[in-house]
DNA sequence: TGCCTTTCGCTACGGGTCGTAGCGTAACTG
DNA sequence: CAGTTACGCTACGACCCGTAGCGAAAGGCA
């Protein structure tokens, strides 16, 4: 949650104040809301907070850092319930990350960390760590349900599984950010049985044609 | 290429130097390239291209409006030869894109315009005008030679058919996107051989299937 | 209990960018 | 030539950044 890896030994000397982190990261969703990225300042999340600028940079060294925490905890209530096909699981799971793009901290905040990301490999660590790589167990837990089911054959190579899985993921997050932020048309129910239809039916004729390229 | 649409009836007066606009673009690319988004500022730009501050503001509103046109230019160098299939055709775009995105200039400034515009409707259409609209034409076109080639059947409904069009653009650009800057991997042959397969494979399926969902 | 360490809120600061205003000059029109 | 608009230049108030220094608060430890 908070930004350094807790600091070397720190036993002594008074603690962190676990009510400051928390005041701070909602104060920043706030502030997104609010605001959105671009006219949001660490001075004014500081006052929202009730704590002191600087304060904010003894946690974190800039804004696309504390924008990264603030914003990630909301990614983790994405779930991938077992609706009994892979075709309703992935719907699913596209429709909940659909509602999530729509909320305003989001939608303003994640397009605008990953594009500072491309000149910060640190950031861009952090994102990942943060946001990205926590989501691919709803892909790699879609992946095996439907194996079980018969709906997909069971593993040939690994490598090749993993690339699959990769290449899924950034495929249904990738269409959907895209549709949601710069097409800015509505993920809704017929849009999103045109992409699940899409990918299901893609790896099915994947599977069927048994050819290694996929 | 300039910001407003020309200023109403301007037959008098000293007229917009377009050895300036050239320049000023030319500078901002310049900029994005050695700065990147955050930190390019508009006394830099206008330092660079040799032209006062005043005039930048002139034509552009803010720094969002201005990428955008410098930018723009860019994307219209994608073109979609006949490669005798479906699928080489679509790999054939997808690499293009690819190396688009890598070009410094782009990968800093496209995802932040695209932040930006979550907050800046005007900003949105813009970037709707001068990028993502124009490369709809790349779908379009390799659709219908699918079609007269035989590998996607006829029109069936004019509206399911737009919509596809505009799925395919959105997983297209999605996932070259979200690979390319999120999961900071290559766009190279093995994946795009992946994706295309996927795509072509659940077109494929749709078609046979004949289901009005797809 | 008293000492040490670290964090706390607060204030203040230099440095930088923003976007605009005002000026005199340059360029083009009729 | 008169009228109009764009130009370069300078200067400005407003804002935000990130840091430093201060005394006070809150813990650990002997």
């Amino acid at each position: 949650m908070c930004s350094r890896t807790n600091p070397r030994s720190s036993r002594t000397g008074r603690p962190r104040s676990t009510e400051a982190d928390a005041a701070i990261l909602e104060a920043t969703r706030a502030a997104l809301v609010e605001l959105g990225w671009s006219k949001l300042t660490m001075g004014d999340v500081a006052g929202r907070a009730g704590v002191a600028k600087t304060t904010l940079y003894r946690r974190w060294g800039n804004k696309s850092e504390l924008v990264v925490d603030a914003v990630a905890v909301l990614f983790d209530e994405l779930e991938l319930p077992d609706l009994g096909s892979l075709r309703a699981d992935v719907e699913h799971v596209v429709l909940q990350f659909a509602a999530l793009l729509e909320r305003p901290e989001t939608k303003t905040a994640l397009m605008a960390v990953v594009a500072e990301s491309t000149r910060d490999e640190p950031l861009r660590r952090r994102i990942r760590a943060s946001i990205v790589d926590r989501q691919k167990r709803l892909v790699l837990e879609g992946r095996m349900r439907a194996q079980r089911r018969g709906e997909l054959p069971a593993d040939r190579d690994l490598p090749a599984v993993g690339a699959t899985d990769d290449l899924i993921f950034d495929v249904i997050a990738g269409a959907v950010v895209h549709r949601a932020l710069v097409s800015a048309e509505p993920v809704d129910g017929p849009w999103v049985a045109r992409l699940s239809a899409l990918l299901v039916g893609g790896l099915g004729a994947a599977a069927t044609a048994g050819t290694p390229n996929a």
